[in-house]
DNA sequence: ATTAGACCCTGCCAGC
DNA sequence: TGCTGGCAGGGTCTAA
């Protein structure tokens, strides 16, 4: 469910709930998540909420005493609610709030984490973490140099982490579609040029989707419960045997590093 | 050091 | 109708 879009589109949605209230209590239903969820968050007690940012699929909510660090892998979300809802099936952590409602985590797969950290700068999961995708250090100069003489296939380099954040399977697959290049290509047989417009496709194409809501697949809701928009706009993600919308030809799937990768061979090189 | 693969977990859908 | 296999938006760990 959530890429990058997803999570800002979350960070959004919570802010006005979360900043300047406290976080009254914590109930975990199910620690058992990607890992256990971290003893402190577990006796959070009035904490007042600074605020809520985000690195990279990380949501960071600070506190007084330290950050939470929220994850949520492949099917998490996060809703506020008015705290007398009942929590469903995969309902596995409520953060109640001081206003009468609650962010609650939800995620079946129960590959999300929620972590805490004392210090930012020495967090374990966040330390590693190549630049931000939006971000002026994430240029076509960068991509260029890292690419070279790397043999890896262009796809599943752009989801390294250690590269670059927050370039999830579907958006590496459309920016590439928008880029005219190939996924299975070398890395390092990219040119400056094609680097370039590679940086400035993945820049657009988050923030479009941003812009949208993110995108709904199966049941991603924003926090209010809205769905995103941005599913409508998809060129390649999903729609293996469809007409390329530029040129007709039918659109394409192959598994690179474990993950489907939808493109047009007649308009990627 | 780089790169490919398995794995964590549940739900859903197509095909038989 | 009911079963089975394959697949799913992420990230980490191991082993070649």
């Amino acid at each position: 469910m959530p890429e990058l879009p997803e999570i800002e589109t979350s960070r959004r949605g919570i802010e006005p709930h979360m900043v300047g209230y406290q976080i009254a209590r914590v109930i975990v239903r199910q620690p058992k998540l990607r890992w256990p969820v971290s003893e402190q968050i577990n006796a959070l007690k009035n904490s007042p909420v600074l605020s809520i940012g985000r690195r990279a699929k990380y949501l960071l909510i600070e506190l007084d005493s330290g950050w939470i660090i929220g994850h949520l892998g492949m099917s998490g979300s996060v809703r506020v609610l008015p705290e007398f809802i009942e929590p469903g099936k995969h309902d596995h952590v409520d953060f109640v709030l001081s206003n009468g409602k609650v962010l609650r985590y939800t995620d079946p797969r129960r590959f999300g984490s929620w972590l805490w950290t004392d210090d930012l700068a020495d967090s374990g999961v966040l330390m590693h973490l190549g630049p931000e995708p939006l971000g002026d250090e994430f240029s076509g100069e960068y991509l260029f140099k890292k690419s070279r003489g790397k043999k890896t296939k262009i796809k599943p380099w752009l989801m390294d982490n250690r590269l670059v954040v927050g370039v999830g399977n579907i958006y590496a697959s459309e920016s590439l579609f928008e880029s005219r290049i190939l996924p299975t290509r070398p890395a390092g047989s990219l040119t400056k040029r094609e680097a370039d417009l590679l940086v400035a496709e993945i820049k657009r194409v988050l923030a479009r989707s941003i812009e949208q809501g993110g995108t709904t697949l199966k049941d991603f809701l924003q926090a209010d419960g809205k769905p995103g928009y941005f599913a409508q706009e998809l060129q390649v993600y999903g729609r293996v045997g469809e007409p390329c919308r530029v040129c007709g030809t039918l659109i394409e799937s192959e598994k690179l590093g474990q993950r489907s990768t939808f493109f047009c061979r007649r308009c990627q090189k």
